[in-house]
DNA sequence: CAAGACTCCTGTCAGC
DNA sequence: TGCTGACAGGAGTCTT
């Protein structure tokens, strides 16, 4: 599911309900994820107080009392928090991890089990976290440093920007989409591509990720209530899983496979 | 370092 | 209705 997005809206959903509040009780329901859950070290966690809840990436920090100490999450692809009344909560399939609050508690569920949940005393250390590239919000993505990082790359622009090495946040819908709006073919070497280019590619980047965030209250929430309802951002698309290309109206979106997953683009407006 | 294949896991949907 | 195979918004690990 998640790309920055998302992971940024689930973060703001969780700040707003657990900063300050302390963790009276841990329940591991099942510790298999990408990476089992450590249930002595998530256990350390009892008794202490959030004092902040960040993004980095595609990672959620929940940050504690106690210095450094910190639980870091990734909702791979089906990951999902939500929340409840302790009174109204009953287990559903697929729950993972349940923190309790004085009044509600905190859910992850994973259908897939391609997320993961650490606890660490060294976030910028932490080897999920240590050599992620910068922010695609920041001032250090911009067109020299991407421009740098590809001229060094023959791998496709696509690959390049869905690095999270190379820049964060950014997975198989933005890239999409980033890709279609500044009309660059998804397979073109990124090795091969103007600074011209990669500068429209940066900005476009920045704007429909920034986009996306600004709309992330709405249906997402209802996915981060576990509802099941589909991505918030999907009416906005235009191009991922789009039958037509919205310019040229009567050409079909082109769907290939880049390292394995679906590429959707147009191939009048995204040439070669 | 870079690139490619492989892997984890479950649910859903298209086609027969 | 049931079976099968493809596919799903991710990313680390291993090998070359």
């Amino acid at each position: 599911m998640p790309e920055l997005p998302e992971v940024e809206t689930v973060k703001t959903y969780v700040y707003e309900r657990v900063l300050h509040k302390k963790i009276k009780n841990i329940k591991v329901l099942d510790k298999k994820l990408r990476w089992p859950i450590d249930t002595k070290k998530i256990g350390n966690t009892k008794s202490k107080t959030i004092k902040l809840v960040t993004r980095r990436g595609k990672y959620i920090l929940l940050q504690f009392d106690e210095p450094m100490l910190t639980i870091v999450i990734h909702l791979g692809m089906t990951g999902i928090i939500y929340f409840r009344k302790i009174s109204e909560y009953k287990k559903r399939k697929h729950d993972h991890l349940v923190l309790y609050f004085d009044e509600y508690v905190l859910v992850y569920n994973d259908v897939r089990k391609f997320g993961s949940i650490h606890v660490t005393n060294e976030p910028s250390n932490m080897f999920l976290l240590k050599g992620l590239g910068p922010e695609p919000m920041s001032e250090g993505f911009n067109t020299d440093y991407l421009f740098d990082k590809a001229n060094r790359r023959t791998c496709s622009v696509k690959e390049l920007i869905m690095n999270q090495k190379v820049v964060v946040g950014i997975g198989n819908i933005y890239a999409a989409e980033a890709l279609f709006l500044s009309k660059i073919h998804p397979s073109s070497s990124a090795n091969k591509i103007s600074k011209k280019k990669y500068e429209i590619l940066v900005k476009n980047i920045k704007q429909v990720l920034s986009k996306a965030i600004s709309m992330g209250g709405s249906t997402i929430k209802d996915f981060v209530n576990a509802e099941g309802k589909p991505g918030y951002f999907t009416q906005e698309l235009l191009v991922y899983k789009k039958k037509y290309c919205p310019i040229h109206k009567k050409n079909l979106i082109s769907n290939i496979k880049i390292s394995g997953r679906s590429s959707f683009f147009c191939d009048k407006c995204q040439k070669l």
